[in-house]
DNA sequence: CTCTTTCGTTAGTCACCGCTTACGGTAAGC
DNA sequence: GCTTACCGTAAGCGGTGACTAACGAAAGAG
């Protein structure tokens, strides 16, 4: 359910820059908006987007903001991932094998 | 960099819901259409995407053509998560700790 | 108190995206 | 050869999202 918005929110380019940047250690708004192609409230809504996708965290600091990188958000997306990943890998061994028999179409029963 | 339509493909909402139904097995376009909100044609263009961003492959079955999970852009996502996934738990167990000690911002420097 | 800095929010514009309808193309069955 | 089933693609439309400009609020320095 809540993993839509962290899809939703890492699928826009900005806001994945946003969060790489985060990654290296906490920085306040001004900080972040500085040296990325667009202004500095649309910094400020793609953060309040990573916010609410529990991706971030922001603390007041004085008058400034930091932000900082929220694991919550990157675990559910790790989660819901892993729920496919033994599946997709062993479906795929099995097509890479149906593959290599696709000339000798026989039963596979014992 | 290729990772950028992967995370575009699973912000979809519908494509999502494609990609977890081919998850249980390879299934054709028209069975995939059958149970979905959306018609034939809409699950046939999402399916160009999930393709492009590495998420399916299609093979040719006679008159029909089923798709089935590739784990390539899977594990894409895999590697872009893990790369912030340490980073970011040891910089949240920073932050409790400064905000445990909020009340003493005396430096920590030996 | 006033001025500056820093940040969030709103109004408005513009491009992109997802969906449907309609059409063309290919493989199997009579 | 003709029909039926299955699928991809093009055109068109409505809705959502990303961005900028402008305004307002809060903290700190003078």
């Amino acid at each position: 359910m809540t993993n839509a918005n962290a899809f939703a929110a890492l699928a826009d380019p900005t806001r994945r820059e946003v969060f790489e940047r985060l990654a290296s250690g906490p920085l306040a708004v001004g900080e972040l908006a500085h040296g990325l192609p667009v202004s500095r409230p649309a910094v400020s809504q793609h953060l309040k987007v990573l916010k609410e996708a529990g991706l971030v965290t922001d603390r007041p600091e004085g008058a400034r903001r930091v932000y900082q990188i929220d694991p919550h958000g990157l675990g559910q997306i790790r989660a819901w991932l892993d729920q496919f990943w033994d599946n997709a890998l062993s479906a795929f061994a099995a097509e890479v094998e149906r593959s290599v028999d696709e000339s000798d179409p026989e039963k596979e029963k014992p």
